[in-house]
RNA sequence: CGCGGGGUGGAGCAGUCUGGUAGCUCGUCGGGCUCAUAACCCGAAGGUCGAAGGUUCAAAUCCUUCCCCCGCAA
């Protein structure tokens, strides 16, 4: 509302709650832009991506660039004028060129507690490792990935049965707020950049499937953490039968025995061992079928105490 | 036309290849046992086998079309 001309980069449905914020304050958005349609889901349909969507809706004019590098793309934005841009999610490196030409430069809002977590995956991460508290940062965006000079920076804790959509529906709104605050700092000239340092910097990359592969050989609280940090995706998994089994929901138990066996399989639940204890398994999928509780697993299939939970499947890797 | 699995009483599955009385583990309801119970015993209800058409003396099962769900892949 300071008579700044924005673009915003975004595209995901994490971006969604920042977009929205920035047409809520009035902000003068005179483009959006976002990842081009791509394939997705069954029957590789071509799906826009959430933020297209919600910016047409709103009648904001939408680009999507295949190259956010290419000179072509550099030069509509040079010709957009904007005095900031705003990226959350966008998906794709910003070149040099492209970060000098608003007169504010870019600001980004980045998942996780700067320097810590930097890269595509910062909330999974944050779960998977076990972390207690994560929040958001808003930086002043530099070439390098997630790099920049820190501007703000909200705080919040990690509940003990928190899983990553669950945070990441959170951290999105959260992002929004600290979105919010920052540009009012700006336009006060009130900002105050910090920089990071390096030393205490980590990284998160991008999830591959196979960081899903539940080893059993680990303390029942670390798969756990696995579990609820790939939950929804890519989801965290073992093999029955030569058959992906996903594990959605579970908790530490007690029990002993050879890691990646059957302990339990009856009405008190369906306990795996693990390393130094067992797991019990609240809601799982096997491959092809439905998203199930252990208790109606149980009843159609006939699993007993002994079987072996595979490092592999049949056919596959 | 991306690859693949599936739709069977309320839930989850078997049966389909090789057509011939629809079954299992639960749940529900009734009864019993018990100090008591989510435990155990006895019994009962509940299904146009996703939809339509076809083949056949006979279709959950074979053929055709359609609808819906899911895994992979992105």
């Amino acid at each position: 509302m300071a008579g700044l001309r924005l673009v915003f980069m975004g595209t995901p449905e994490f971006a969604l709650p920042a977009l929205q914020k920035l047409i809520d304050r009035g902000e003068v958005l005179s483009a959006v832009v976002t990842q081009p349609d791509r394939p997705k889901g069954r029957g590789q349909q071509l799906a826009p991506p959430p933020v297209k969507l919600l910016a047409e809706g709103h009648g904001i004019p939408v680009l999507q660039p295949t190259r956010v590098r290419g000179p072509e793309f550099i030069e509509v934005m040079r010709e957009l004028r904007p005095d900031l841009i705003v990226v959350v999610a966008f998906g794709q490196i910003l070149p040099k060129a492209l970060l000098e030409i608003p007169r504010h430069g870019c600001i980004n809002v980045h998942a996780s507690l700067l320097p810590r977590y930097r890269g595509a995956a910062p909330i999974n991460w944050c779960i998977i490792n076990g972390e207690t508290e994560t929040g958001v940062t808003t930086m002043q965006m530099d070439a390098g990935l997630d790099t920049g000079d820190m501007l703000l920076k909200k705080v919040t804790p990690i509940g003990p049965d928190e899983t990553a959509q669950a945070l990441h529906d959170r951290l999105s709104e959260i992002g929004a707020e600290a979105l919010d605050e920052t540009l009012d700092l700006l336009v006060r000239s009130r900002l105050a950049p910090g920089k990071q340092d390096d030393l205490l910097s980590s990284y998160a990359p991008m999830l591959k499937k196979e960081d899903g592969l539940i080893d059993w050989d680990r303390e029942p609280q670390t798969i756990r953490n696995l579990v609820r940090g790939l939950t929804p995706w890519p989801g965290a998994y073992s093999f029955l039968g030569g058959k992906t089994l996903k594990i959605f929901r579970c908790r530490v138990a007690g029990g002993t025995g050879t890691p990646g066996t059957v302990l339990q399989a009856d009405r008190s639940g369906l306990v795996i061992a693990c390393r130094n204890g067992g797991l019990l398994v609240d809601e799982l999928q096997l491959e092809g079928k439905k998203r199930l509780s252990a208790k109606d697993f149980l009843a159609g299939y006939n699993i007993k105490p002994g079987f072996i939970l595979e490092k592999r499947g049949l056919s596959r890797d």
